[in-house]
DNA sequence: ACGATTAATACGCGATCGCGTATATTGCCT
DNA sequence: AGGCAATATACGCGATCGCGTATTAATCGT
């Protein structure tokens, strides 16, 4: 299950599910990586003005990581479902 | 060329690869996505402060995307060339 | 339907962003 | 070595972050 991400949306949704799939609140995942559920809300709202680091964070506590490619054309079929 | 990001510093020098893979400048970087030079130095030089609108702004421009995934045991080995 | 958990929003604060502009500093090429 | 392009830093400014704390609003289970 590994999502393609093109915007700030995409991404908040994306770490969403990652984080429901753990069985985390956003207030479990706030202590995890030292912000406040206010801020995790935030990020997953897809808000352009959140910090790098509160994304990167994020994924560590969520034990993700990015993978940087070039947009392939098959994505964008998938790019709707958002 | 697909790299695998887990702190703000890959990010950026993933990002810088890709730049310059496309023969362009932090300036014409920019003017692509309407921001600085001195915005992008910083978002490639890893600083976490850098709002999320900047990377998405330069995955557009750059015409990259992201996927979100599990980390993989297999790329902590990679890690190190970072 | 109702209480309880979870998520969204608000206020004031200090810190820091990106901005325009400008200036070091670095790196490259002949 | 010299000169130019490319990158890193700096200043002041308005805007906005994340913070602590708190309060709505929405979602869930029974």
């Amino acid at each position: 299950m590994n999502m393609i991400v093109r915007t700030a949306k995409q991404l908040g949704a994306t770490l969403r599910r990652y984080r429901r799939q753990k069985g985390l609140t956003q207030l479990s995942l706030g202590k995890l990586m030292h912000a406040r559920q206010a801020t995790v809300s935030k990020l997953e709202s897809g808000e352009r003005g959140t910090q790098l680091g509160v994304l990167i964070d994020a994924l560590t506590a969520l034990d993700l990581e990015l993978v940087v490619r070039p947009r392939s054309r098959a994505a964008e079929d998938i790019e709707e479902l958002f």
